[in-house]
DNA sequence: CTGTTAGCGCATTCAG
DNA sequence: CTGAATGCGCTAACAG
């Protein structure tokens, strides 16, 4: 079954039929009538191969993500469907699980025009950028969210790490906690440093002193987190409040604290970056710091049709920051910034 | 750049480098070696669409669940992601958002050569099944995982159904439950009606009779769900312990439990299906069922693989059963049917 | 072991 | 408004 078939059914040419199928203003409403009816009588469906190759698009989109059993994560691909659907794009998923190696192999294969353009968020590994700056300039246009690469010229969508980071410890500060811990990952990720220095801000605001033996940095390994974590869980300066600014480093907690038998928040107020819905809802007295995960998802998607679209060229971009919201132990929600 | 510049620049012709390219076995090693130190300094990558035009085949798949928020299926894309990786295949995504007429579209679309097969969950308004079987006749295998459709005939992965629903039942009746609930979906899906079956048996089993106005099927509208659930733990009758046979209604359960002010598990006892790994942590007094998801999704992706590469016909096909896991509130772990 | 040739199915010039 | 002809980039007979 193909286009030729199609058009001997119908005494037509092959470029007759082409222009009705794509709706061409050069074709008599009749004669696309025509054609539609006897497409639909034989089942016939467009070669997506052959278009793609002709037209040098492939209605196709790539969104690389360094994990997807992560509420946030997944929240974001939804709201990412949604747009994708609408534009009839299709939608390739590539996960990286934080391997920097496995982001770089993805991204040097989307050199070859399998996709129109990438939505991604980069593995906490990743501290150089080159495989990103080649498949920009190779034409394939990048749009980030969360997890942003600022070295490169593109649009990006986040959220307001900075003043969230700063209103999670201002609210343990207000809770009472004065030994206040930071739980994140690496520095070299934006929204890592964001969110610290969000933190750094609010303790100097309360004219607390900044203690290392309070910082735990998140590897991938999560016994590893948790030991790091119960370490300065146990020491003899141990905090009384903590912020975890990733879901992992979260669970992680929660995980040592129910091991060491410390009880959350009477022992240890625990605030925490979190996507999983149902968290606060299981457990009043976790306090939550949720992203707009499907908004973002949406928006960035929105952003790279504009690129595609041609509606903004590819040396133009836009930082679009999304607002998060605190969501207290009462489970009565807020947005911090507003 | 395409293969006729690279072939130009290593004075061999197209074919020879084509060959070289997919590493035939009669192309001389020298050759190749030229072949794929040139196509690496001149950055060249198979153009994907004019070798999957010309070779029938797309190295794609596609994953239709009925949602990703939600733990179980995004657990399941990372066994089939791993699973693909290995394959060097690419896998697209459709979200039916449990939406029939969706469902429909995207089979009907996929009738074009787009992918080489299909994993699936069919979508719980689902209950004529044309659309697949159309699919499959056209050449494209399709293997279900989880909410399988019992009249096609291929190959599916499934857990346990029957038997976990059995457990859950019995150890609600073994916590001193009399008057059990049961919350499920739609009785024309299989998984539902196989653990509705279980509970039945082991209502049974315990000679207790079945009570209709125990009974709630869940819908799309959360809020209708959760009037119904409200409903019955108000009556006169009211149960004192349910099952939540989807992860859904154990989230409803829990909201109106919360709303009422009825705790668990001293009033209700609730025992639910869930693949939240953090549930249990969070809230030590829900007992779940966790199904294998990640597991499904390899042993799903597996599966279409044999049919993909021939090792098994399309008029073949097995049933490949994973047992489920009940994690009692205590979070000591056992295989129930172990 | 390598080259020549003929399409895969479609979109788009260009010519009417 | 429609048709003929060309080629997107690649693979696979077939031929040597």
């Amino acid at each position: 079954m193909n286009i030729k078939i199609l058009a001997e059914q119908l005494n037509l040419s092959i470029s007759t039929v082409s222009r009705a199928l794509r709706d061409s203003y050069e074709i008599s409403e009749p004669t696309k009538a025509r054609v539609r009816a006897m497409a639909k009588q034989l089942n016939y469906r467009i070669n997506p191969y052959a278009s793609s190759l002709r037209r040098h698009r492939s209605k196709t989109i790539a969104v690389l993500i360094p994990e997807i059993t992560n509420n946030f994560f997944s929240q974001v691909i939804n709201g990412i469907e949604y747009i994708a659907q609408e534009k009839n794009y299709h939608i390739l998923i590539y996960i990286t699980h934080e391997d920097v190696r496995k982001e770089i192999e993805f991204a040097h294969h989307l050199h070859n025009g399998r996709v129109d353009g990438v939505l991604m968020s980069v593995s906490a590994e990743t501290n150089n950028y080159d495989h990103l700056n080649e498949l920009m300039e190779s034409g394939v246009p990048i749009v980030f969210f969360d997890r942003i690469c600022e070295s490169i010229e593109t649009s990006s969508i986040i959220t307001d790490d900075f003043e969230s980071g700063f209103a999670a410890t201002e609210h343990l500060f207000q809770c009472g906690c004065r030994r206040i811990g930071f739980f994140g990952l690496f520095e070299h990720l934006s929204i890592s440093r964001k969110r610290y220095e969000g933190y750094l801000a609010a303790l100097k605001k309360y004219g607390i002193n900044k203690d290392d033996d309070l910082i735990v940095r998140s590897g991938n390994d999560i016994a590893a987190n948790e030991a790091a974590i119960t370490k300065v869980l146990t020491s003899a300066n141990k905090p009384d409040g903590a912020f975890a600014s990733i879901e992992k480093m979260a669970i992680a907690s929660y995980n040592v604290c129910k091991r060491l038998d410390i009880d959350i928040p009477s022992q240890l107020k625990l605030i925490s970056f979190s996507n999983l819905e149902i968290s606060t809802l299981l457990n009043p007295s976790l306090t939550t710091i949720t992203q707009p995960a499907y908004e973002i998802g949406k928006q960035a998607a929105m952003q790279l049709f504009r690129y595609l679209e041609k509606k903004l060229y590819m040396n133009r971009h836009e930082k679009i920051v999304l607002k998060s919201s605190l969501i207290p132990r009462q489970s009565t929600k807020k947005t911090h910034s507003a």
